[in-house]
DNA sequence: GTCTATAAATAGATAGAC
DNA sequence: GTCTATCTATTTATAGAC
């Protein structure tokens, strides 16, 4: 794994990259095979070996790649200089449009939960903690200047971004619903997700109580 | 795989059948070895062949299983004679209670997801759609009578069970976190899980809208 | 129903030529 | 940097005795 390896390398270990993450994704780590990675990036299983020194490596490279791209263009937008329930606006926004840039990641991001973490180092695990952070922080500012109320920041950011993730995720399975058909299970596509997210996150932050509530 | 084995076999057969849900929801289907099953559920290798014809019917049961106790509950509920905002709270009480009664299956849940489903038979399918349709139908139903407003099935629906799903799932990820300490993301017991979703439920489904949009 | 022993296939990883 | 060939370990699954 050359820190900066030769010019011409640099298409293959990509495209390695770029293969092994569709493999991960679609057969998670056990199920994926070197073999397999080899065949379909058309290098040699020896290649692979050549610029990670393990299966695993190359694995934990595309969790930190991913988990990296994410968390700097949230903490762009938490920096910006407006009001925190904009903020949070374009949070969603930009998490919507981050998801579906990259689907492929989704499987290989649930999968990493169900492992428990197991295989998240302390920059991988920082990462995660990050996107939290930010989202969470947007939040509490808006309770501080009162533009938001008092809610668990745990459970608030999981209203947001646990419906997107899990309605992106199921996306393949929602498909093999429908070929069952019993019911179908409608998709949606980005900007109803998005208005749906905000119109969620308004509503459950809105300070006033509607109903019968205390 | 007998249907109605020996007396003495029925402690072996659902043995083998906890002991292999734990390890699959530890590992993955991939991840776990028939040989490990053996060796925790203290019986031979080949006894689990005997009892399932493979390792991928062995998992398959267990999905079933699960995914059947929880569809006849929430479908116990959605028949009983409730306003559709009351069944809502107490379909929300029975999947916070059912997924903390067997937090263990989440993780197979996930990556069953993240396999796009490609294990599940049209049964299992059947079994998830079924869960769908109850809670979209109880939101339709207030829908119709006017206690809700009209909304997208789909999102409705992941807006209310998905944070419940990964909230949980992602305990363990939490508690890693937790050892690396930049920042603690903080957990929820069942009544605060159970009053949060319920709030949720009823601000997003609530007709009158409260602040700016149409 | 339960065991021992083993077949048969496949995996991750490496040696060494070019 | 890239390849061929192979080592070593592990896996699912089965045969067959008791």
């Amino acid at each position: 794994m050359p820190a900066r390896p030769a010019a011409h390398a640099m298409g293959t270990r990509s495209r390695i990259l770029a293969t092994a993450s569709e493999e991960f994704a679609a057969s998670g780590f056990e199920g994926t095979t070197v073999d397999r990675i080899a065949r379909r990036a058309k290098v040699n299983k020896a290649m692979i070996y050549y610029h990670f020194p393990s299966k695993r490596a190359l694995y934990t490279t595309i969790v930190r790649d991913r988990f990296t791209a994410i968390t700097e263009k949230l903490q762009a937008i938490a920096a910006q200089p407006l009001p925190p329930d904009r903020k949070l606006d374009r949070l969603i926004e930009t998490l919507v449009r981050s998801i579906d840039e990259a689907m492929h990641f989704l499987p290989i991001f649930l999968r990493e939960i169900a492992d428990g973490g197991v295989h998240l180092g302390a920059e991988e695990l920082a990462l995660i903690t990050g996107v939290f952070a930010t989202v969470s922080g947007v939040i509490a500012e808006g309770t501080r200047s009162g533009v938001f109320r008092s809610i668990h920041p745990a459970l608030a950011h999981f209203t947001i971004v646990a419906p997107l993730l899990m309605f992106r995720a199921t996306a393949p399975v929602r498909a093999r619903i429908k070929t069952v058909r019993r019911l179908e299970i409608p998709d949606a596509d980005s900007a109803t997700v998005v208005a749906h997210l905000q119109m969620v996150a308004r509503r459950v932050l809105m300070p006033t109580e509607p109903g019968r509530e205390g």
